[in-house]
DNA sequence: AAACCCGCCAACCGCAACGCC
DNA sequence: TGGCGTTGCGGTTGGCGGGTT
């Protein structure tokens, strides 16, 4: 038995959208709000799906939306939410204002993919492409520093140079992807908090600075499933907009990355994870 | 100037998730 | 609790425009 279809579609209109069309939805939405799609376009006067009507507002005409190109604090982000996420498109859109997942899977194919490539950095898994040789030249090429983000490549293949280093330099050096050792860490630095409100510029600011910043340990690969899985705190003082946004937590389970952790809620992102 | 190629992106489609009864 | 309608998500497509031959 089959789903009935949303719309009587040989009655629809389908393909670009007219100026008129888009000033029919806009004026309907902006006295009657958003919502009840399936009935909107008969109330609107529109020949198009619901479905439709809610693709071209939530990705064309909502007032929000910041047209032009991504900015490279943007860049930076998506390439790390995308890291910790995947495809989750919109999920990494509830965390940059004013895009949406549609703009943004896009820009990950257009621009994104290529540019990591470029780079030898597989974009599905942010890894070196060359990973998967044998075991001992895939240890050594650990050995390098990369930042997958943003194609600043640091050798590390001294350790005692890097214990040169102190926290604060690393903090600042380690903007990506980097592999340590036995351990990969990845330095998210990411704050997972309620995605982006409609809110003023001054809002935005503000709950951009209690973001905290997170770092993530896996050893030996990004599966991170085994019980030796280690959560803690890390003062981040040290990192230049950061401060520290708690919830209290208590159980153990898996987030949503599929990892286990302490942390249900992953409104409070802010951890290590090392797998033994 | 025309034909072709290619990249971009708006829009579509199918399915999963959600919510209500 | 299961069925059904609605909404949301992510993969894919196709048209358009700019660049190249």
């Amino acid at each position: 038995m089959g789903r009935s279809p949303c719309c009587e579609k040989e009655h629809m209109n389908k393909g670009a959208w007219t100026k008129e069309e888009d000033e029919r939805l806009v004026s309907y939405i902006k006295s009657h709000g958003e919502g009840c799609w399936r009935s909107l376009p008969r109330a609107a006067g529109l020949l198009r799906c619901g479905k439709s009507c809610r693709l071209r507002w939530i990705n064309y005409l909502r007032p929000d939306l910041k047209r032009g190109n991504f900015t490279h604090d943007e860049d930076e982000l998506i390439i790390k939410l995308h890291s910790l996420l995947g495809n989750k498109w919109s999920l990494i859109a509830a965390r940059l204002p004013g895009r949406t997942d549609n703009e943004i899977k896009n820009y990950w194919n257009t621009h994104i993919k290529r540019k990591l490539l470029s780079k030898g950095i597989d974009p599905n898994t942010h890894r070196s492409i060359n990973a998967g040789r044998d075991h001992d030249s895939t240890k050594r090429e650990d050995q390098i520093v990369k930042d997958v983000a943003f194609g600043c490549q640091l050798e590390k293949t001294e350790k005692s140079e890097e214990q040169k280093l102190n926290k604060n330099q690393k903090q600042n050096l380690t903007n990506g992807l980097v592999c340590k050792e036995e351990r990969l860490e990845l330095n998210l630095e990411l704050r997972i908090s309620p995605p982006w409100q409609n809110k003023n510029h001054d809002d935005q600011t503000r709950e951009r600075s209690t973001y905290t910043a997170s770092r993530l340990y896996v050893e030996n690969g990004m599966d991170s499933s085994s019980d030796t899985a280690k959560c803690q705190t890390e003062d981040s003082s040290s990192i230049s907009h950061s401060s520290l946004d708690i919830s209290s937590i208590s159980s153990v389970g898996y987030d949503f990355l599929g990892l286990k952790t302490r942390f249900m809620d992953f409104r409070s992102l802010e951890m290590d994870y090392t797998r033994k």
